[in-house]
DNA sequence: CATACGTGGGC
DNA sequence: TGCCCAAGTAT
């Protein structure tokens, strides 16, 4: 901490922040969340953004405003058409805990989003970083908003050599940023410092010729900005082999199962699927076997319609797709449902089961004998 | 504190 | 092709 602090005094604080903010206003992109203050659309685009690239949030922001303009509206949706408004997007818990927040901002706060770090933090998915922005932006107060693009900066702009990948480094960083933003424009400052790190301090090979701030920067003045910021981390994931199955009943409806509420994918659909613990076990009667023990349903198997890999952060799926007729009634309860090709539309799938969908219609338009392989 | 939690894009 | 991401949070 002794070092950021020498660093932080190194430079011109109040040049600093105009150079900064100058440079933003001048520069910054023509986003959609930026139209206006609304607190509600801020929060919106915040979570969406998280892990997430501008380009990819775009499309999604604007429709997820269109069908759910006001808190009102989200609070009083329907989970699923809220999942099917973020599908494809990822993290699809994060909007499951924003529907939540909004829900407790309806129920318990008139409708208003919180304006203290103390209340606003205790809403579902509004961690430092989403509180400090959406009380900064929306409300002009200086609160740190401190996210990957804020440690990278900053660990330039102040020679930090903190591992940034370490939860505990976060700290450093809101230090830094509370001795440095500006408090006649806390909302300019923290976005701009996230605009320079997407469009000019980027993680790999950062324009420091094109820096607005380049005056002040430690890293570039002792020629590291390259090195840094230091940031460890190995991934390792997991295979996981599954034998998924799109199974239609005699008038052609195909059957559908709304995932648990917890864990991966939670309360998005798929096609009825089996985890296959040793990858050679797909012979038809164990698959077979495997659907009537784990999802009591009985269906007769035709053949491999096709194969996909899904690489999450964490793991990977290995499906085999499989082709089948119903055989039994559907099993009990919400969770499970017959639908049309038409209906099915209706239903959020995570990316996975709609790229098997994909390959299940190419396979019924055009059968393939060389996708009975695999 | 480490791990779970998605996806599409860049090199 | 494979690895690293990108405006993090919950547990």
């Amino acid at each position: 901490m002794m070092i950021e602090l020498k660093n932080i005094e190194k430079i011109n604080i109040n040049d600093f922040q105009h150079d900064l903010i100058s440079w933003f206003k001048a520069e910054q992109r023509d986003l959609p969340w930026r139209k206006d203050r609304d607190p509600y659309k801020v929060w919106v685009s915040e979570i969406m953004l998280q892990q997430t690239r501008v380009d990819t949030v775009i499309p999604y922001f604007n429709r997820f405003i269109d069908w759910f303009p006001t808190i009102d509206d989200l609070a009083e949706a329907e989970e699923d058409k809220v999942l099917k408004a973020w599908e494809g997007l990822g993290y699809y818990s994060r909007v499951r805990n924003l529907q939540s927040a909004v829900r407790e901002v309806k129920e318990k706060y008139n409708g208003e989003v919180p304006n203290t770090p103390e209340v606003i933090s205790t809403l579902k998915g509004v961690g430092p970083y989403t509180a400090g922005a959406i009380l900064s932006i929306a409300y002009g107060i200086p609160e740190p908003a401190v996210d990957g693009n804020v440690m990278r900066v900053f660990s330039r702009i102040l020679n930090i050599w903190e591992d940034i990948a370490k939860p505990s480094s976060r700290k450093v960083f809101e230090h830094a940023v509370r001795e440095m933003i500006s408090h006649e424009d806390p909302s300019a400052f923290n976005q701009a410092l996230m605009e320079l790190g997407a469009l000019v301090c980027t993680p790999t090979s950062p324009s420091c010729l094109l820096c607005p701030v380049r005056e002040h920067c430690q890293a570039f003045e002792e020629g590291v900005q390259a090195e840094l910021p230091i940031k460890t981390k190995k991934n390792k994931t997991r295979d996981v082999q599954l034998a998924a199955v799109l199974l239609t009943d005699e008038e052609g409806r195909i059957l559908i199962h709304k995932r648990p509420s917890d864990g991966l994918l939670a309360n998005l659909w798929e096609f009825p699927n089996v985890e296959i613990q040793h990858p050679l076990h797909h012979e038809r009667e164990k698959i077979s076997e495997l659907f009537e023990q784990e999802l009591q349903i009985h269906l007769k198997l035709e053949k491999i319609i096709g194969q996909l890999e899904h690489v999450f952060s964490h793991l990977v799926w290995n499906i085999k797709i499989y082709n089948g007729e119903l055989q039994s009634n559907i099993p009990e309860g919400s969770d499970w449902k017959l639908v049309t090709l038409d209906e099915i539309k209706d239903y959020a799938f995570p990316v996975p089961y709609q790229k098997m969908f994909k390959i299940y219609l190419e396979y019924s338009n055009r059968p393939d004998p060389n996708a009975a392989k695999a």
